[in-house]
DNA sequence: GTCTATACGTGGATAGAC
DNA sequence: GTCTATCCACGTATAGAC
């Protein structure tokens, strides 16, 4: 991705930089926000000079755009195989949720980043940021829904379920610190999640 | 509140302007942030000059944490209300969900921005608006506990069933254009959110 | 490929007239 | 009480040496 927007030929070395300027990034806008940190603030945290940042990121908008992007396309990874492995209606929702989970797990700073700082990217790439939100929740409901056809469940409201497990899933991200608070574990919370879901639902008897 | 700090001596002017440059701060951060929102883009949404605004807020964090504060306070009254009621405990946690999603209704740009803008805010600012969402779970929490305690039913985890309450309740504020776009009412929520809650507890017969 | 030096604009804040 | 004019620092971005 990215190859030709930037500058740098070799890409052992663009790589490189590339992760430095993320994650100092994330270092730096998880304490005092995207639109407060400056180029010089990201200069000294990541070891390149503000000349050579320009060798890489264009402007600091396009940076925030690139870091949506980066998630965006992982994000469409992982989901177009779900969609290939076709599972039965709870199996597939459960893999949603542990997937999210992981993939949350993963790419924290990212999925933070996309949350708190959306005012920070140009118009266009706001919307395709919260679509990721309604995909996944669509994808959800798809779940649901599917689950109520072939008659393993009844939900009378799937919209507000798959909202209500959207904003738990989010929290692993959006507030960490009460897990680590509380020593709560990646796979406890996922359970958790999962139990939710089925105490939001009427399971047929069997 | 801030009666000290502010130099206009005529309440009813004071008070007034105070609205305008709140308001005004509310809608150009819901749109680019307070950060990146510029004191002159103040001083022409809020019809007020550069140096007069300066005969209000101090500074530009000085109005952050004004904010904060303001909320903060509500929701102290609000809260000491809650508590001198007395209520049982499925009441008492019925009244702490519809109090909270109306103070979320009536005080939205408020909420919103104190918790999208928490990072504007001065580290000590930083720590008391975490707090006011502690001191919301633990309240949630006690509920918990007192219910189970007098036998009214039962709840493994009420750490987390809590914060999924909490998670809940927050989307008002967060993602309004959801609950607007599937026509759900303030009420509708409530009584799911509720709902959601009793699904998480072992009701005792009866 | 990476750095230093620099240009240029914008932003926060204040002084002092009205 | 409110405004205009102005100061100064900082932020983004680029040019050009190494």
């Amino acid at each position: 991705m990215y190859r030709e927007k930037i500058q740098i030929k070799k890409s052992e070395i663009a790589v490189g930089n590339l992760q430095k300027i993320f994650s100092a990034t994330f270092k730096i806008s998880g304490v005092k926000g995207f639109q407060a940190m400056s180029l010089r603030d990201l200069s000294y945290e990541s070891g390149i000079s503000m000349g050579g940042l320009y060798s890489y990121i264009g402007s600091k908008n396009d940076l925030a755009s690139m870091i949506e992007g980066v998630l965006r396309h992982h994000i469409d990874l992982v989901t177009n195989n779900l969609i290939e492995e076709s599972l039965a209606p709870l199996e597939s929702l459960k893999a949603i949720i542990f997937g999210a989970l992981y993939m949350m797990e993963r790419l924290s700073p990212w999925y933070y980043f996309c949350f708190m700082e959306l005012k920070g990217l140009p118009r266009e790439r706001q919307e395709k940021a919260l679509e990721i939100e309604l995909r996944f929740e669509r994808f959800l409901i798809d779940g649901l829904n599917r689950g109520e056809e072939i008659e393993v469940f009844k939900c009378e409201n799937s919209d507000l379920l798959a909202s209500q497990i959207t904003a738990q899933l989010q929290q692993w991200h959006l507030k960490p610190w009460k897990f680590k608070l509380k020593n709560i574990s990646l796979l406890q919370y996922a359970d958790y999640c999962y139990q939710s879901l089925l105490n939001g639902l009427d399971l047929s008897p069997g």
